[in-house]
DNA sequence: CTATGGTCGTTGACATGTCATCGAATAGCT
DNA sequence: AGCTATTCGATGACATGTCAACGACCATAG
């Protein structure tokens, strides 16, 4: 019954995808998590604070350029600080905000693990697309996700 | 081994994609929760579940197939046999399982949430792809999630 | 038969995400 | 300035997933 309101191509094609949905975060998740001891969100943490010069972002700018709601950052930032990777400091443009810090530790491993991850993303993903194949994927997921929500 | 760097290329194509693989679950899960109530988790359950014609599995079964841990299916069920969605029967070839049966409720509530739900996947992704890019996605997501782990 | 090892679903501890709410601080209007 | 509405990060309740263990049952070699 569920199939009947979409075409044969389109069932199908989506009942691919999802899968891929599924399946290729689980992996470069688990890759992550043996070689570095990260998960996927605390590398997408420590990354993007380390795209700053001085390594430093207000939490709620940086939840705004991950898409984080600030409830799920401020969690998980706590849970990262206890770990060492990161710490907080008083926001000095305003007494309300925090900046999160990448520490030296944070830094540290974050360099230990791009390599690991790169490689990853390479055997799990990118090795087996074309270029073609990456431009349109690329122009499509824009065009998606740049929709309304 | 290559460059341990990703390409400008392989950099974007690879950000606009993770953006994607974040963004079209929540939307459609949301869409879906606000139509149906049910999550994106009880809606596969449920139309897996429909697909045998006695509306029966045994839990093993159903989670090889949805690819869940026999763990991640019992929790649910049991959750959802409390919302009255499904219930569970002994299985009579095998008295250490069970078998999962879709309610008359369960199978109502998939009847009023499928044509919602095939609406949401038309209007958040299938509309936005030409036949061409889809063709390609599958073959590129089977490709890809057909990778051991 | 019976011993032994594997598989079944369940369970509890734990990690992580959402949501509503809070007190504190800011920003905007008069 | 003073009042009010908004925004900040933190927090607790809750939902959901992972993992390792468990007792119960099954299958098979001897």
């Amino acid at each position: 019954m569920e199939t009947v309101w979409l075409s044969a191509e389109e069932e199908q094609a989506w009942r691919a995808f999802r899968r891929l949905l599924i399946a290729l975060p689980a992996r470069i998740g688990r890759d992550l998590a043996r070689d570095s001891g990260l998960s996927a969100a605390d590398y997408e943490v420590l990354s993007t604070l380390s795209e700053k010069p001085d390594r430093r972002w207000p939490l709620r700018e940086l939840a705004a350029k991950m898409e984080w709601s600030r409830s799920r950052l401020s969690h998980h930032s706590a849970r990262m600080q206890v770990r060492g990777l990161i710490d907080k400091e008083p926001d000095p443009q305003d007494a309300r905000g925090c900046l999160l810090r990448l520490t030296d530790d944070g830094f540290g491993v974050l360099e230990q693990a791009a390599p690991h991850h790169v490689d990853s993303v390479r055997s799990r993903f990118l090795e087996h697309v074309s270029a073609d194949e990456l431009a349109m994927l690329r122009r499509l997921s824009t065009r998606i996700a740049d929709l309304p929500d």
